[in-house]
DNA sequence: ACTTATGATTCTTT
DNA sequence: AAAGAATCATAAGT
């Protein structure tokens, strides 16, 4: 029911239909979202014109059009006013055509031209075009352009079609339509081709093979429907709340540009999915993981709830930027990735470990001279690592200076352990990012499966980013790794561990405020240069110890890997054995679970944090070390997240988005949006109706009544194309719109009608004129 | 053709 | 009303 099926067609006067939403989804998904819900009605054809105005073009346009909202718009003096002016229009063009060329304003002209196609009447609209001296023709207006293309199309004139559509950057808010018309034309062609209906796969392949012009589309990569943009925001504010409020929905509806519906929607499947991963997916493949989106939430549900509650009671919400983009460790498929001497495979992509970063998802993600990669552990070219998805939460580092993402993931799946490090002063970075397929060394260890779901992590709490892995070397959201054979493998313990191949990512965690900081030792005791172990924006810093400062935590007993394995780490920790490494005052903190979590994690054994920041460490700051910020009471403090959209960057929005209904005159939809602006374009010209910001009114004159659809079409374009600014007034009037329809904002109207106020005038004044011009004829 | 990811829908539960 | 579960339909990728 909700306005955003996918299915949905686009209202387009045009006969284009879609013959799925999904299908075109491409770029016009949220057109179709947007109008179909709201505009079944206007997707009707044309009705009849309640009083048919035969004089011209013009006239029949107007007249079209006002049939669109049915006997409201014929009734009263209105329909009177707009007859005549019809007639008025339908004379004078018929003189202009003979005479004067120009005799049309372009206003005119494109308003006829909307009108027509508003109604559907494209061989009157052909007519009409036909009938236009050429040089209206070519004096590029949009609506004109707009008119020659849904002709063309109309026409089956396709290679006119793509001249037009390629030779002329059109408004963002014209192009679900001409979309449509690109890819339906395109489609049509080959049909033709073929003599047989094209199947979902041509059509793809035609979509790939005839890809939008960029005149016509803003570059957005879209998936599903939803774009990458959008997604990111979602997938923030997942990691920092599984449950959004409703005032959250409606911020991310607003900033994203989708409706809020398809924000419930999404934050529904998300949880949904993330709950049992299995259903779907059994596979487990990977861990399902689920996703490769965003992770990092994913974990208990138990946390979903809190996690904001922790955020959000408090202070919960850190705003980090919500731009910031994820960095996410995708395993693709089952698939383990082999890691050979030199290089890892991270999110598909195969890099180098030696020379060159590892990049998660973009992001360096750990650079060592001898194929370091996972935190710290150092590969051998045997071992087979295998990586799900991640979660990664974002981070933010300035300066050398971490800023801890709050993202607070609340969830976090057993398998996760946040690696830190060090950064300046008291903050670390965290990222997490949670294998759902832990890494595994086969033939080192064995591996323990550790479930996901029984496992919270500290992590959520201090918004760190979590890293899971699952198999045989664990490491916890406390910093811990745990490895479940420690026993047979006694090796590990020390400095020395062996894994020929392997080591073991000697961890270290120093926690500041809600920061671990984990520093990992490579076998070969290589250090991490600064730049390797620095980590952006949701980078993972590591950073390595020699290998004599390495510090494990073994979990001895099978207590530990006992619970891990089954209820998750529930919470229970476990380690233990930390070498210190310098001679810095190693600060060994006993973070328990609870105090991590703050969420009633019960730590069987207390989790031993070895904060060991040692001169090898040119990025950890002895402050990491700082007893103080170990504080356990991390969990606490963390969380404090600020508005998560708050830093949006404002961009202004151009008047030019409005033009286009503004010539038009129109109105009228039944939402509400339309309104206001009709009001504001109209001016004088059109008598407003009082009620009409809360309501659309029928009332609205007969004459700029349109179509809402092409309204609520034009809405939503413009307000995709405000989706990345969260914080323009505009913006956020027009967001409004998503919502379908009763947020007519009063201070949208202002915004509108300050927009619109010079344009207003202005077209007031043309259509003053035009009006006298005809009166004169008569 | 088959598989997976994902948005949406429907129905039930809280 | 919101959340969850199950399910559908389609897009995208192999």
């Amino acid at each position: 029911m909700s306005s955003s099926s996918p299915t949905g067609q686009i209202a387009s006067a045009a006969d284009i239909k879609q013959e799925n939403g999904m299908e075109s989804a491409s770029e016009g998904q949220e057109a179709h979202q947007e109008v179909a819900g709201g505009a079944a009605v206007g997707l009707s054809p044309p009705a009849p014109a309640p009083f048919s105005l035969e004089p011209g073009d013009a006239a029949a346009a107007a007249a079209g059009v006002s049939g669109e909202e049915g006997a409201a718009a014929a009734a009263g003096a209105a329909a009177d006013q707009v007859q005549l002016h019809s007639e008025l229009l339908g004379r004078h063009h018929a003189a202009a055509a003979a005479q004067t060329p120009l005799a049309f304003s372009p206003d005119h002209v494109a308003c006829v031209c909307e009108a027509l196609q508003q109604g559907g009447n494209l061989d009157r609209l052909a007519r009409f075009l036909w009938s236009l001296p050429q040089s209206d023709l070519l004096r590029g207006n949009e609506s004109l352009l707009k008119a020659r293309a849904l002709v063309a199309f109309h026409q089956g004139i396709y290679p006119e079609l793509y001249s037009i559509l390629e030779s002329h950057s059109f408004e963002s808010a014209n192009h679900p339509l001409l979309q449509q018309l690109w890819y339906k034309a395109r489609y049509t062609e080959a049909e033709r081709a073929r003599g047989r209906p094209l199947g979902a796969v041509d059509k793809y392949r035609l979509r790939r093979k005839f890809p939008l012009p960029r005149t016509i589309w803003d570059g957005e990569e879209t998936v599903y429907c939803f774009k990458e943009k959008s997604r990111n925001a979602l997938k923030e504010l997942y990691k920092q709340n599984r449950y959004p409020s409703p005032a959250e929905k409606r911020h991310l509806a607003k900033i994203t540009g989708l409706s809020l519906t398809q924000v419930s929607n999404w934050f529904k499947n998300r949880r949904q999915r993330d709950r049992n991963p299995s259903e779907t997916q059994s596979k487990s493949e990977s861990d399902g993981n689920p996703s490769t989106e965003d992770e990092s939430s994913k974990g208990h549900e138990d946390l979903s709830p809190h996690p904001l509650s922790s955020s959000s009671d408090g202070v919960t919400n850190l705003s980090l930027s919500s731009h910031m983009e994820p960095v996410y460790m995708q395993q693709i498929g089952n698939a383990k990735i082999s890691l050979s001497s030199s290089g890892v495979l991270l999110n598909g992509s195969l890099v180098p470990a030696s020379t060159s970063p590892v990049f998660l998802n973009g992001n360096s993600f750990i650079q060592g001279p001898s194929g370091v990669i996972l935190n710290g552990l150092n590969v051998g070219n045997t071992q087979t690592v295998s990586l799900n998805p991640p979660k990664m939460s974002s981070n933010i580092v300035s300066n050398g200076i971490s800023m801890t993402d709050i993202l607070g993931s609340t969830s976090q799946d057993v398998k996760e352990f946040k690696v830190l490090q060090s950064s300046a002063a008291n903050s670390a970075a965290t990222t997490s990012y949670s294998p759902s397929a832990p890494v595994s060394f086969p033939g080192l260890i064995p591996s323990t499966e550790v479930k996901r779901e029984d496992i919270q992590t500290a992590a959520s709490q201090d918004g760190g980013s979590v890293v899971t892995f699952t198999t045989p070397v664990q490491i916890n959201q406390y910093g811990i790794v745990q490895i479940p054979n420690s026993g047979a493998n006694g090796q590990f313990l020390n400095g020395s561990i062996g894994f020929s191949p392997l080591q073991l990512p000697p961890v270290s965690v120093a926690a500041s405020q809600g920061n671990i900081s984990v520093n990992s030792s490579t076998s070969d005791g290589s250090t991490f240069t600064s730049e390797s172990a620095t980590a952006q924006q949701g980078k993972v810093f590591l950073s390595s110890l020699a290998p004599s400062a390495v510090v494990y935590t073994v979990p001895n007993s099978g207590q530990t890997i006992g619970s891990v394995k089954q209820e998750g780490l529930e919470r229970s920790l476990v380690f233990s054995q930390l070498m210190p490494v310098n001679q810095n005052p190693q600060v060994n903190a006993n973070l328990s679970s609870e105090n991590i979590s703050g969420s009633g994690l019960h730590a069987l054994a207390s989790s031993l944090v070895n904060v060991s920041p040692t001169h090898n460490f040119s990025l950890t700051p002895p402050t990491l070390l700082n007893p103080t910020e170990l504080n356990p009471d991390i969990a606490d403090s963390q969380p404090m997240s600020a508005p998560v959209a708050s830093k949006s960057t404002v961009t202004s929005v151009s008047n030019t988005n409005y033009a286009t209904l503004q010539n038009c005159s129109l109105i009228t939809g039944q939402d509400l949006l339309s309104v206001p602006l009709t009001q504001a374009a109209l001016g004088e010209i059109v008598p407003t109706t009082e009620d009409q910001v809360g309501h659309p009114s029928p009332s609205v004159h007969q004459d700029f009544v349109r179509e809402h659809s092409l309204v609520l079409q034009s809405v939503a374009n413009i307000k995709e194309n405000f989706l990345p600014n969260s914080e323009s007034k505009t913006t956020s009037s027009l967001m409004m719109l998503d919502s379908k329809s009763k947020y007519v904002l009063d201070d949208m109207v202002e915004t509108v009608c300050e927009d619109l106020e010079t344009d207003k005038k202005e077209l007031a004044k043309l259509q003053t004129v035009q009006l006298d011009e005809d009166m004169q004829d008569l």
